[in-house]
RNA sequence: GGCCCUAUCGUCUAGCGGCUAGGACGCAUGGUUCUCAUCCAUGUAACACCGGUUCGAUUCCGGUUAGGGCUACCA
């Protein structure tokens, strides 16, 4: 049984390149008929963030990665576990790391260290100094052993014992063959002073234990990996495959990063990024198919994503391309279905009204909170200058003109016949019978109802504002240009 | 500095010894058009460099260069 785990840190938000682990880890497992888990590695109660658990959570879950075991919240968001290999949170499994650590005592391949943070610091300094490689350089190796957890008074940690010339080999599936050498690994601290186990101790714990069959990590991972491997040779367990990913980039080739633009997913959906469309981008950088397929959608990222055609280099994130995939899905949804993923942006006016915007609007969105913005010009006539009434190379005069042959034909367009098409054809007709150009007539119309040089046709607009509001403003126009 | 990873259009990539090096985004031009957006068509632009191996290298090997990651009692 193939299973695959998504373990962020919980640092308050889920980061893009984060989400693009979780999914890789979430195609492989899914298209093996396997299981996808989630884990939370929280064990650095420094960087705790309040609320960050949930939020993670609340965004995996609005992303559609639904996870088969793990941390799963309810409806009040108190957080609760699914499956058998919990607690899923690394905070509440203290104690088997604990028992672990000792049984690495026990068999020789970790040792206690009390050295102080001082005496680190300046063995550090030194070792800069003369160009060294920084590393623990065994003060607390050969001590008497210690054989239980209880010790002096002294703050102490756990190290690993990284054995001697050795040649630590793996086969990553991205990657290939990759090798380190033992004396190049430091003895890495597993259990913190503060009773914490660290990252590399956790993982591989709770790895086995969660019978992880697949490891699907970021790149940042690889150099440690064989500090895994020596740790999973010390407990005698059989290793998971490992595939190491390659980073998501700024634009100047740097590891993706805040300063450079939005990275938590949260901030992209907030901006009204459909998740399919964030789905759909981020599954394209690093990955594609042999084809010339561009639009997936999440099933059918299961039956096409191939882990080992993961490309190798890193990948730059390019907001250009989101936004493509972003309009297209905007593009897709059907007008109710757009009015309920954008609620959030929109005024608490009529829903029919709103329904007739959204169509009108739909091609001209870029995400979703644009449609905010839109919206003002049906609900209002915007403040704008008379100015831009007249197209190009018309003249005030012609312009006024144009505006009220406009009127005339339109005060007498019955109620039940204001639509669009119609409205098209009699302002049609207005040009063609006073030997007119489209410009003379559709521009000041367009400007009137909707008072900006940008903007949908005017038979849209008008189709939308009904005809009082239409005629209203058009009157205003006219009275705007004869001041 | 040390160790490790990487290298095809500006960006994401296809390619797995022989191709006019393909697609998408972007950009440009044209068409449709009252403007914008959409849509359609066309164009733009790449194998980092130097050595090998080979009849033949974008592709395999080595080096150079350049980027990146790691180098914590952070993950």
């Amino acid at each position: 049984m193939i299973k695959t785990r998504f373990a962020p840190s919980p640092t308050g938000y889920l980061h893009i390149g984060g989400l693009r682990t979780a999914l890789y880890n979430y195609l492989y497992a899914k298209q093996n008929g396997g299981v996808f888990a989630l884990r939370i590695e929280d064990t650095d109660q420094k960087r705790e963030v309040a609320g960050a658990v949930e939020s993670l959570i609340l965004t995996l879950q609005k992303m559609g990665l639904d996870w088969d075991e793990g941390p799963m919240m309810d409806k009040d968001l108190n957080l609760t576990e699914k499956g058998q290999n919990g607690p899923y949170l690394q905070s509440k499994r203290l104690k088997i790391y604990q028992e672990y650590a000792q049984k690495l005592i026990d068999s020789k391949n970790a040792y206690f260290c009390d050295c102080t943070p001082e005496r680190l610091d300046k063995l550090r300094q030194e070792q800069e100094a003369q160009k060294l490689a920084p590393r623990y350089d065994g003060h607390c190796r050969d001590k008497a052993p210690i054989s239980k957890l209880q010790f002096p008074d002294k703050p102490y940690v756990i190290r690993l014992r990284v054995p001697e010339n050795r040649e630590v080999v793996f086969n990553d599936l991205i990657r290939g063959e990759v090798k380190f050498k033992t004396s190049e690994i430091d003895d890495q601290v597993l259990i913190k002073s503060d009773g914490f186990p660290t990252y590399h101790l956790a993982n591989v714990v709770d790895d086995h234990l969660m019978a992880v069959t697949h490891v699907i990590r970021g790149e940042e991972w690889l150099s440690s990996t064989p500090k895994h491997i020596l740790l999973y040779e010390a407990f005698g367990w059989t290793l998971p495959q490992f595939s190491h990913l390659p980073l998501l980039l700024n634009p100047d080739k740097s590891k993706l990063s805040k300063r450079q633009g939005d990275v938590a997913v949260e901030d992209y959906l907030a901006k009204g990024y459909l998740p399919e469309a964030l789905i759909n981008y981020v599954a394209l950088l690093g990955w594609h198919p042999s084809d010339d397929q561009e639009i997936f959608s999440l099933n059918e990222l299961v039956k096409s994503f191939d882990l080992c055609k993961v490309q190798k280099a890193g990948a730059v994130f390019d907001v250009n391309k989101l936004n493509w995939f972003n309009c297209y899905y905007i593009k897709q949804l059907p007008e109710d279905e757009l009015l309920k993923r954008c609620a959030e942006f929109l005024p608490n006016v009529d829903k029919d009204k709103l329904l007739k915007i959204l169509k009108v609007e739909k091609d001209r969105l870029n995400n979703l909170s644009e449609i905010g913005e839109k919206v003002k010009m049906f609900l209002e006539l915007p403040d704008y200058d008379g100015k831009i009434l007249i197209f190009k190379k018309s003249t005030k005069e012609t312009t006024v003109t144009g505006l009220k042959l406009a009127l005339a034909v339109l005060e007498n367009v019955p109620e039940n016949e204001w639509q669009k098409e119609n409205l098209n054809q009699i302002l049609s007709k207005v040009v063609t019978e006073n030997s007119l150009t489209n410009g003379d007539v559709f521009w000041p119309v367009r400007v009137a109802v909707s008072g900006a040089e940008k903007s949908p046709s005017p038979e849209e607009i008008m189709d939308v504002l009904g005809k009082e509001e239409s005629l209203a403003r058009i009157k205003t126009a006219i009275d705007r240009l004869n001041k």
